[in-house]
DNA sequence: CAGCCGGTAATAGTCATATTATATTACCTC
DNA sequence: GAGGTAATATAATATGACTATTACCGGCTG
């Protein structure tokens, strides 16, 4: 068979299988484009372009980075899809207010993260989790469907193996996570994704359950417990019990912070 | 004076004034790439390119639209950047899992909703609201700086007055979530501005609270009385609040649906 | 026959240059 | 000084060439 695209409407569309799912952000190849991409969103985080201003004018960034001007206008246009930026003719890229910042999408979480992970940015995170995985779970306990209790049930059972790495461990969690999004029905909540990846790549670099066989258990029984909430459609129990889960998660990072902070005297 | 960049972090940034803040989307101008971005999202959105496929090869597109190669390449990092494809050398521009896409991303949204707004949509979007904006509201409260508290309540005022359009209500609405969001002091809680705009376009394409005096004055209550709550620090009271605005734009939709129903008939 | 290895070719990535469009600024007329 | 118009800076688009990557194929070797 030939090497087949699938964009013609009237011919089935027959897709092929996923090239494996997840796989957290961090590890991600970094092509030239990105690189400068990321140096740039980095710089505009920190706060160096003010919002409202102009960045730097073409020829100076194509000289700074010593690339090509069209690779440069393909980093511009990426700053721009994020929201970063818009840039008019004879105007020049201007920064846009940081209220239309895509802090949702993966990348700009990525430059955020490796910008430093203070307690406050940690918060924030969690901030967001705490209000929209309830929902999530509760969605999810309303429609239920059996490919998706089962598909959950798998997703513990993966998280619940003892020859778990860290990094092994977080890609469960996540798909777990990922599945209750799916599970809700809703576009939208799946979308969420890359806040929650974020927040476990982040919560788990320094501290992960498989750390301490105690917190393992209660965190498998923890997720253990969103699903038979779900399955048995108790919202109220399912937001809840997710609601515990991330608990249990901050805590950890809380004790390991302060454990690290008393180590440093 | 000259003019002035400000992309030397030495140099204090001076933020010129925003050159007037919100502005519903809708009304964008559109150049050539903007189009053939919209045109392919709108594609994607549609489920015309199988995630995992392959999207038309390079050469092809370009003869569809009638563009350089440039403005091709140009648009394709826009899409990847908004987390729809992904392109490598030899094996073309491939699709990526739906659950990749940054639904939350304000010309994402605007796509989806030019596309048709059914009821299903709408309801996704109501249920991240509902998650969404009362954690925000209970964040505010729990912060409530003096500022913020002004701010509502100018926004209010600009929500009360008796001579809105449609569209010169929408924006004051917008404003007002706009300003909760900031006052949540989360910057995440504030980046789901986009979600709520669109909200709020596609509530108000149909019918307004400036339709009906009642409806006005009632939206205008519910909007202060979660200022109320925030400043008197009741997380708990400005959650229900807000909560209680979304479910009234709600019904108002609810309604007015089924009335052209009805007169359809 | 299976598996490794290297060459080939397809495809996007990068580069350099030229032309065009558009908004700002400055000037010029009235 | 108001209003219009030309000059100019800046990004947008176009074009064509070259480079880099890697999937695929076919041959070699055990």
């Amino acid at each position: 068979m030939k090497a087949e695209t699938n964009y013609r409407p009237t011919r089935a569309a027959m897709p092929r299988p996923m090239p494996r799912l997840s796989r957290l952000a961090v590890e991600r190849a970094k092509s030239s484009h990105d690189q400068i991409a990321a140096t740039l969103g980095t710089e505009l985080l920190k706060g160096l372009y003010a919002p409202g201003g102009n960045m730097p004018p073409e020829p100076e960034l194509i000289a700074r980075f010593q690339i090509s001007r069209t690779v440069m206008r393909e980093v511009m246009k990426t700053l721009a899809a994020k929201g970063f930026v818009i840039s008019k003719t004879r105007v020049g890229t201007r920064v846009r207010d940081p209220v239309y910042w895509n802090y949702f999408d993966a990348d700009v979480l990525a430059w955020r993260v490796r910008l430093g992970l203070d307690d406050e940015f940690m918060k924030s995170l969690t901030e967001v989790r705490r209000s929209l995985e309830p929902a999530a779970a509760a969605l999810a306990a309303q429609r239920r469907s059996p490919t998706d209790i089962s598909r959950l049930r798998e997703c513990v059972r993966q998280m619940a193996r003892t020859d778990h790495t860290r990094q092994s461990f977080a890609e469960a969690d996540l798909d777990f996570h990922l599945a209750i999004g799916s599970a809700s029905g809703n576009p939208l909540m799946r979308s969420m994704a890359s806040v929650i990846e974020t927040a476990l790549v982040a919560s788990f670099a320094h501290s992960s359950p498989v750390d301490d066989p105690s917190d393992h258990e209660a965190t498998v029984n923890g997720h253990s417990a969103i699903v038979d909430a779900i399955e048995s459609g108790e919202e109220q129990a399912a937001a809840e019990a997710i609601l515990k889960v991330i608990n249990i998660g901050v805590n950890r990072i809380d004790v390991t912070r302060k454990k690290q902070r008393g180590q440093k005297k």
